[in-house]
DNA sequence: TAACAATTGCAAGATAATTTGCATAATAAT
DNA sequence: ATTATTATGCAAATTATCTTGCAATTGTTA
């Protein structure tokens, strides 16, 4: 039930400090919903025990359970992502894509929240600007790792996957220099190994992209630039790689934009693409 | 600064329960910034302790202090009506992300019109009855390809990837016959060799079954059971993955419900997994 | 005009949340 | 193998927040 309902039930029977309380929430509730009682009868010029009797006045057995309800109605649900999956797991009912979908809509409508389109731009210049991208991947995220290493290839990029065993990737690393970019997934965990390649390209000037989900902040030591974001699913379970993949495509587009150069498509259909993705 | 900022500022200093909590906040801020102390501690499983250390290591007077930031940057800051007043900060609708996500989000949520349940679970049940899947895919879906390996390795569901030139799929091929599944997919026209590599496997009596963007229902000769709907982006341009692995994740999660067998994860999580994508 | 009822601030008490000293276990260094 | 250091849970102490009994004030009614 809604606060203005309950608000409405017992509107008859409110003091007039309980007005001014509930007139203080209606007019700023996600801040109420960060504050506290005493907060809140401050600014309302009342006591702090009258925000208490409101509480209980209303329904709720204390005023912290008052202030989760508001917390509910004015952040959980008004978050646009959490709106649109409940909107979409409404029409589809019970079905296990339908679920599935929504979590993946959720989590990538809070990817602008963990990415702003400035890091984005620095980040495509860089990689614009190297001679070659030198990929390393772990685990599922090795999937992403061979799309980008097509889609770099398709815009006269240079990319080279780091794959196979040790041996393998340490041949390869020599020839990483100053002129070219490292490119580094991580989500799980930090990658076996991820430490001795980002110490190798620190040590010949290259520059360090990595791309991460929670554990982004914590990735030691830590890459030029950092793109994360929180992947849907669980944190012991199942994740996918929408989020991450959404990235890497924010990431090749926003070099495509960048170099202005021959890429995956003609130059005409570039710019019809890009305006595509800018007016939506 | 940034709490993600803050985070890579002490990176090498945390402990290994505080890179726990870490990527708690990471994963869910919002929650996180409308719990307490011994709620996040507790979902990290570490102590109420460490969650108030890891808030001084971060240069937080307290651990209240610490979520104020935390609410700052997630709740006030990403609040929609606050983020268009903000000077800084980009509208989503002129953001390439935005433009990007908006139209992942717009596909994803028309996937179900494409792919039913009933489908998805008949495709699940056959896989499921199948001695081997083997995997053929050109071009970017081989990305995709390299995923539903894994996964299904990791359902102990013995996978095959048909890679390679052509004599390597032929050879691989051989071992085809009808107690197995063939699992293609097909984007932006049909794959060199589709057409040959189905009536191999319509031959031997194998199951086949086509993951597919548009031109699904082009495809000759058709598949048992295809699975198809349109991928976001422009039909001669940048098109993504988004949609595609949706359908594989689906598809994987239905064949761990199908399967009722040890999978990706352990059958109590699978369980808490499945409900998480059901009830959302 | 007096009696009664309602409102609401005060402050003590209760509860919730956080911090910190201490001890133990684990890890690292010698 | 021994010693030193670090990590972290426990629990007591502290702080923050909320609730409730009481009383003063104000408003209403007879």
């Amino acid at each position: 039930m809604s606060i203005v309902t309950l608000v409405q039930s017992v509107a008859d029977t409110l003091t007039p400090s309980e007005r001014v309380l509930v007139k203080e929430v209606m007019a700023r509730p996600r801040e109420i919903a960060l504050s506290t009682a005493g907060e809140l009868a401050e600014r309302a010029g009342v006591h702090e025990a009258t925000a208490s009797r409101l509480a209980r006045k209303l329904g709720f057995d204390s005023y912290a359970n008052f202030r989760d309800a508001i917390r509910d109605e004015f952040i959980v649900q008004t978050d646009p992502a959490v709106r649109m999956r409940n909107t979409l797991a409404q029409s589809r009912g019970n079905s296990l894509l339908g679920g599935l979908i929504a979590q993946e809509i959720e989590a990538l409508t809070h990817l602008p929240d963990y990415i702003g389109d400035d890091r984005l731009k620095a980040a495509a210049r860089q990689l614009t600007d190297r001679r070659k991208v030198f990929i390393f991947a772990r685990g599922n995220a090795e999937s992403l790792a061979v799309l980008m290493e097509r889609r770099l290839r398709r815009m006269a990029i240079d990319a080279v996957l780091l794959s196979g065993d040790n041996r393998d990737v340490a041949e390869r690393l020599l020839a990483l220099n100053a002129d070219d970019a490292l490119l580094t997934f991580a989500f799980r965990r930090q990658p076996r190994h991820y430490a001795a390649v980002i110490e190798h390209a620190r040590k010949v000037g290259a520059f360090t992209l990595a791309i991460a989900g929670s554990i982004g902040p914590a990735l030691t030591p830590a890459a030029d630039l950092l793109l994360s974001a929180p992947r849907s699913g669980t944190a012991d379970g199942f994740q996918t790689l929408t989020v991450p993949m959404a990235i890497c495509n924010g990431l090749i587009l926003q070099m495509a934009e960048t170099a202005e150069r021959r890429s995956l498509v003609r130059l005409e259909e570039l710019g019809r693409l890009i305006s595509t993705f800018e007016t939506s």
